[in-house]
DNA sequence: CACAATTAAATTGTACACAATATTAATAGT
DNA sequence: ACTATTAATATTGTGTACAATTTAATTGTG
């Protein structure tokens, strides 16, 4: 007899909802700023680096060209981007910050410090807890690469 | 000058990325029961008490109607579950396992294992990584209901 | 009893996620 | 030079999430 676990024991369960309760709260903050919870991330990218290519951009969030194409048209459509194919290489499409999306960041850099508040945890904690976590990520990952199909 | 932090460093987007991966990784195996991971995590609740309303499913899993009842239709469709206002009070639909539904369980117990194997923790780690996202869940939600508007 | 307020689902509309496939450009091999 | 393969995006189709609105049933109040 296999031990029955609730929903609420599942780690898979605990960390979906947190995901999801992080950007319902971000959701207002971010809705000042006209964006999304996953434009706000590209936009977190593009700070960085104010140019990507899709793949670039693919493989920081870990996103596919499915969500990203129409998720970067709608930037475009904002003014935030712009989304042009190189001219060595015609299969890359290169993104880059407009100046409204460079100016948004002044305005955004609060935002992440409100999770941190809300928290209830101290800098340090945060910092280990994210660690965990992204080792967790990648063992899961792992996982789905060595079984291929099956 | 505030400090500026990269993706990386951002628990908002390890949470969210963390959610992600295990989706994935659960999909080969929910794939074999022919269902999607937001339908398992209705299973996992009705699996505890084979019948429940709409609203229970929803405060449970943290879903409003607006996405609950599409998903429960299609696992109507599928002949896992029931759906059927009740008579005491005709606003409230009862969704209840069938046979299919109840014997699917069976199939999956092993799935939350995989996780757990695979994550490279004991099952004490797991617990206490489960507790404090929790926790950190529910300082997120309270900041979120804190501030109605603004 | 009438009727406003509340409640439970359903509906509508927008925006992700992601599998699967298509399209087009670059590259490799012969 | 020609063709098969690979690579980078785009497209298509399905299934969530969730805000906002609607519908219908119930409850509370005068």
């Amino acid at each position: 007899m296999e031990p029955v676990f609730s929903l609420q024991d599942h780690l898979c369960f605990s960390i979906y909802a947190c995901s999801r309760a992080i950007s319902r709260m971000y959701q207002p903050l971010l809705k000042k700023l006209g964006i999304t919870y996953p434009q706000y991330l590209v936009l977190l990218v593009l700070w960085e680096n104010s140019e990507r290519s899709v793949k670039q951009l693919g493989e920081k969030l870990e996103l596919d060209s499915g969500t990203l194409t129409p998720l970067l048209k709608r930037m475009e459509g904002k003014g935030l981007i712009l989304r042009e194919r190189t001219q060595e290489d015609e299969r890359v499409v290169n993104i880059h910050l407009t100046n409204q999306g460079t100016a948004l960041q002044k305005e955004a850099v609060c935002i992440p410090l409100a999770l941190a508040q809300s928290s209830g945890m101290t800098m340090e904690e945060i910092q280990k807890l994210n660690e965990k976590i992204k080792i967790l990520t990648n063992h899961v990952a792992n996982f789905s690469e060595n079984r291929p199909s099956e």
